[in-house]
DNA sequence: TCTCTGCGGGACTTTAATCGTCCCGGCGGA
DNA sequence: TCCGCCGGGACGATTAAAGTCCCGCAGAGA
């Protein structure tokens, strides 16, 4: 009840609880160490001297805290204050936290992580997609090339895509050629559908998967293709989503060799067409044209999508050895994650 | 518990509330005209068109509404959202709408209203302290003189007042000479006690009642009387209560013909010594020298504080036929005025 | 008793966000 | 076909927030 209140609160008034929590912070170190002074408060808050004091001043004025000349100290209201918020900024503040925490450990440069487990709730997928096409339009320029991968994920990003000028010239291209799965979820479908949303262009790569080598090389030698893996080159964005390895062996027409090779590889992650065990070792690489790892420059923004507590392992595998510039996941698939990796503190 | 988290949350940050009523009003007129342009949108919510536009940017960004080329029509997540906020809206604007009902009800220019019924819960009564003092510091100026009257609940605005630049060089002055009651809640002791929360200057008006009609009248020449008295025509601030006839009669001394004239009259309300009856007629008036009703002009600021739904008919009777600037009071007294004054919505 | 440090708070400048204003091209109904 | 309303872009003005610097004061220590 008071978590869908809040959730539809933010939903209305994004940084609101933002700032809640910040004043929720402030008065905690002053009940800490009170009496306290306003610049050794800020430097502890490490926030600007003057930000700092603008929200005492307000502090003061709400009758919560006292400014004497010994230094800032508690009211009895605010006290109180701070015990009755204290549920709701600890759940209001979760996900921040799960945020900080898995940007630490899977030493991701930024995390952003949505409520709710993309396994129990479809919606979830959604707000994943949702929060998936806000962050690329903070990195995008008009003109740039983005680069998308496939897979489910990817696809409801593509359902929340909308108009902006951010996406004027935009080109978006395929990560991949395609890799055996049905189409709607092939990244050849996925961008040009995001591409149509957005009302960008996009360029197919038509490399259908399991040709004879001789003809793969010389479709690759083929202008058409050749001008789409030239862009690929160029993009400065790309998004891609991580699948556990067993569902996308099984997702593919996958060989009976093949999956025997990933099961002794205990491969658990995939993306890109690349199988990678718990250690990040590449176990599998699907023959398909298109981006490859090692062609990832450190001008490029990659976003990574992938949500679901199943997923969790294969989340881990990939980020700790793989560049990604933005992880965007959802709450199941963090607290799984901290979870398995030993940290206590990520349970509650 | 939602009450109270709202409560809280209102007390980190006043203005979040009314933004959030912003934007809910929107999806709500929306919903009702969809699709509707921006521009009649914005006459129909009275608000300028820029203004609107950025709200529904925002709220387009957050995937509530669809805009299109027709005019913009509400998501399946808005209109989602707007169920499940009524509540909650509703609630928190159950203050808002109080106000405004009051204000037309009663044509005072502004109305406060703080939650609660300081007739149950003491706190409340603090509460409007507190917003007597924060409504007395948006309309002084430095060097100000400042009218107080007595009473116990000017007494707790004084207990709330705190140091401000806006009190420099202002002077308190109590309104009215004594009148018979407790030390502690007679305009001299209010006045001159939030002056020096304040740490402003204050003239005290050392007049006695039940003197002699000759005796009041040498004593008006007084130049330390008349000097006060003078300075009271001079406030740009008239900061006073109101109380009910029969409480007040018999805090005070009152004489037993006085008591049934007031009876005959049907006194409901007291104020600055003058007890008037339902229709706002003047029953009775204390002999006491100070502030005459006839005297307030009208750039001067009169601010009435009275809470309580027991006060409910003494507000009503006095707001009704005495100017007055801004009403302040409390969520039990403003549903009770509604509630006699027969408007039928005013229950819910 | 004197100095010296850290306190709150005032004042001015700079920066960023917001809002007012004006305009344009497109789409649909008359 | 024309006209009115639609969304959306652009730019200057206005205002709020933050950076910066300084001052007087109170209390601890020499």
């Amino acid at each position: 009840m008071l978590r869908d209140v809040l959730e539809m609160q933010r939903k209305l008034q994004p940084d609101v609880l933002e700032t809640l929590g910040k004043r929720y912070r402030i008065l905690q170190y002053i009940r800490l160490m009170q009496p306290i002074g306003r610049r050794t408060l800020a430097t502890q808050l490490s926030t600007s001297e003057r930000v700092l004091r603008s929200e005492t001043d307000f502090l003061k004025q709400q009758g919560l805290i006292l400014i004497q000349s010994a230094g800032m100290l508690l009211t009895e209201e605010g006290n109180k204050l701070l015990e009755g918020l204290e549920q709701t900024v600890k759940y209001a503040f979760g996900l921040e936290d799960l945020e900080r925490k898995l940007a630490g450990y899977l030493s991701v440069p930024k995390v952003i992580v949505v409520s709710g487990d993309s396994d129990e709730l479809p919606v979830v997928k959604k707000e994943l997609g949702r929060a998936t096409v806000q962050q690329m339009k903070n990195r995008v320029s008009p003109g740039d090339v983005i680069a998308v991968a496939g897979g489910t994920t990817l696809a409801s990003a593509a359902d929340m895509m909308v108009p902006d000028a951010k996406w004027h010239n935009t080109i978006f291209v395929p990560a991949r050629g395609g890799l055996g799965e049905k189409v709607e979820i092939q990244a050849n479908t996925i961008s040009s559908a995001m591409a149509m949303k957005a009302q960008a262009s996009y360029r197919l790569l038509h490399v259908p998967d399991q040709l004879s080598e001789d003809t793969r090389r010389s479709l690759m030698q083929e202008p058409g293709v050749q001008e789409v893996l030239d862009l690929l080159k160029s993009a400065s964005l790309v998004v891609h989503g991580i699948g556990e390895a067993k569902t996308m062996a099984g997702r593919r027409t996958t060989s009976a060799s093949l999956r025997s090779r990933l099961e002794e590889g205990s491969a658990v992650a995939e993306s890109f067409g690349y199988y990678v065990n718990q250690d990040g070792k590449v176990v599998h690489r699907e023959n398909t044209v298109g981006l490859q790892w090692d062609e990832l420059r450190s001008d490029q923004t990659v976003i990574t999508v992938a949500g679901g507590s199943s997923k969790a392992k294969a989340i881990d595998a990939y980020m700790r050895y793989r560049p990604s510039s933005i992880l965007i996941t959802d709450e199941g698939a963090a607290k799984a994650i901290l979870n398995q990796s030993g940290a206590p503190e990520a349970t509650e």
